[in-house]
This record gives structure tokens, C-alpha cells and sequence, in this order.
DNA sequence: ACGTTTACTGGAACCAGTCAAGAAAGCGAC
DNA sequence: GTCGCTTTCTTGACTGGTTCCAGTAAACGT
């Protein structure tokens, strides 16, 4: 898909400015980037803009659902545009790398719990632990402790 | 259950401390509390103990998986010192407040992802979403539950 | 009891993210 | 086109949760 950012943003009645085109391109074309990647990729391409726009622009599209925001544990929020789909995701314990997992059990056993404790419950966040490829083989990563 | 701390420290090779001892006490009797939480809790029983000793004690213990730490995106860490079972949690959005989810599904189904990405696997998280008791009735309570 | 090893104290630092005030830009009306 | 209201961006200080550091104190084997 990768719609047009410029209907995205009208479609939810945000203003067209140029950091959030550049925000929303961006992670169109690099998923799961974290919001100081996110700002790196935007003054790329516009110049100067500053952090506290990119968390701005970031929240605004999260709160329309323009964007997803994923926290894992232990390491900076990334973001992506791929919503709609509760798709879950697989993130790399040592550098924070993440990846979609599309949940193929059609009915999604996982998403009902067993007891709710007095929970309204409206959503299931799944993420898949582990090391990523580039993680896992070469230890001469000068941060090979973990 | 609920097994003496003391032979769990020895179990994991670890001195017997007073903050070690509180802790896991303390945890031990009230899972999920966050470290400012449990911290408090040690002081009510013995007197002054320093954030960062608690801070120790709960990091020490969690790389002996004799705790295990949650954190909850948007939330401070919370412990419990329920391991070994990878039981799920549910969370409330607006306070914070963590039940255990046992995982009824023998087989586990949502332990496995679809494609692993090159990524080397080691565990599933599952996190419920949703709003507490306490929090969904009175929309004036801001954030306490214990 | 002694010395070594490990843990605790207090303080400063850290980082991702937020808040606040004002300046600048978008966009609908004229 | 441009006026003016409103939203959004800039700058810079600030927070909360957590960790790092250096020094002191306590645990445990001998």
C-alpha cells in the first residue's frame, strides 16, 4: 500500500506540515525505526527539525493511528505505520531490532486470557524474545558482554 | 510454595542479606510491586535501606530468575517472584496494576511465531491490555491500588 | 578473629521522553 | 491574495526510572 502521507494526515484531520510528511515517509520505508532514528532520517532529508517535533509528530499519528508505537522492554520505543493488523513482533534482546510476526492462528488463541481478574481487556501484545541474526553469530561486536 | 528466601539465596550462591531477605519477602507477599514500592515495603521492616540496594538486590535476583521483572510499556518495572512457569500478565493501562494470566492453552500456541526472521527465539511474552477494576468504574481515581 | 569477597550507601549521572513559552506556519474566510 | 485564528514547531529546561561510581560496611570460609 505506503498510501499517500498526505491523505493519511487529512484523513485524520491533521495539518499537511513538512516534519510529519517526512516522519511518515520515512517509516513507510524503515519500520521499527526508534524516534532518534526516526530524526536522524527527517533532517536528512529537511534539514533542521527538532526532537521534541519528531516526538510530537510521532504521538499526534499515534493517537489517529497513523502510527503504531511499539516499547519493548529494556530499550527505546520504535515505530511503524503498519496498523490495523494487530501483527506482533520479534525483537532482538541486545539491540532492540524488530521485526513483524503475523499471527497465522486464525482465531488467535493467545488473545483471550484465561481469567481477567476484573480487567476490561482490549488488546494483546505478543512479542517473540530472542537474538537477532546479527546478534547471535559474531561476538567481535565490541559490545559482546551480555 | 512461597519457599524460605533463605534457602533461595543459598540455592543461587548468594550471601544472606537483610535487604535480600525483605525483598524477596516482601515480593513474596505483594508480586508486582514496582521497585519504589518494594523499596518502601524493606524500609517498613528494617529502617533504611538505599534505592540502589533495592535496585540490587531486584537486578541480583532477576539474573538468578529467582524474580522476574516485567515492564510494562508507559510503567515503572514491576516484580513478582513467581518464575519458572512463563505465565502472562495483564496490565492496566491507567494505573499500572499487574495480575497473573496462566496460559491455558496446552500446547501453547502463540509460543512459536510464524517466521523467526533469523531471529534465535527464546521466549514469548503476552501482554493483556486493558483497564483494572478500580480504574474503569470511578473516573476519578487517578492511579492507586494498593 | 581475620581477611577476602561481596554488598550497601550516597551522590551524581543517564536516557528517553515530556512540559512550557513563544515563534512560525497551515488553512479557511474574506 | 492576504487576514487571522489555530495548530504546530523551536528552544531549552526538566522529569522519572534506573544505573554507575567510589567508598565503606557487612557476610562467610578458614
Amino acid at each position: 500500500m505506503t498510501p499517500d502521507p498526505r491523505e493519511l494526515l487529512k484523513g485524520a484531520g491533521l495539518r499537511l506540515t513538512a516534519p510529519r510528511l517526512a516522519v511518515l515517509e520515512w517509516l513507510a520505508s524503515h519500520p521499527h525505526s526508534t524516534a532518534e532514528h526516526v530524526a536522524e532520517g527527517v533532517r536528512e532529508r529537511l534539514g533542521a527539525v527538532s526532537t521534541q517535533a519528531v516526538y510530537d509528530v510521532l504521538n499526534t499519528c499515534s493517537r489517529v493511528a497513523l502510527v503504531r508505537r511499539i516499547e519493548p522492554a529494556g530499550h527505546p520505543a520504535r515505530y511503524e505505520t503498519r496498523t490495523g493488523d494487530d501483527h506482533h513482533h520479534l525483537v532482538c534482546r541486545r539491540c532492540g531490532r524488530a521485526e513483524d510476526v503475523d499471527h497465522v492462528h486464525g482465531a488467535a488463541p493467545c488473545l483471550e486470557p484465561s481469567n481477567s481478574a476484573g480487567f476490561a481487556v482490549d488488546a494483546a501484545e505478543v512479542i517473540f524474545w530472542g537474538l537477532c541474526g546479527d546478534c547471535r553469530l559474531p561476538p567481535r561486536n565490541e559490545e559482546s558482554s551480555a
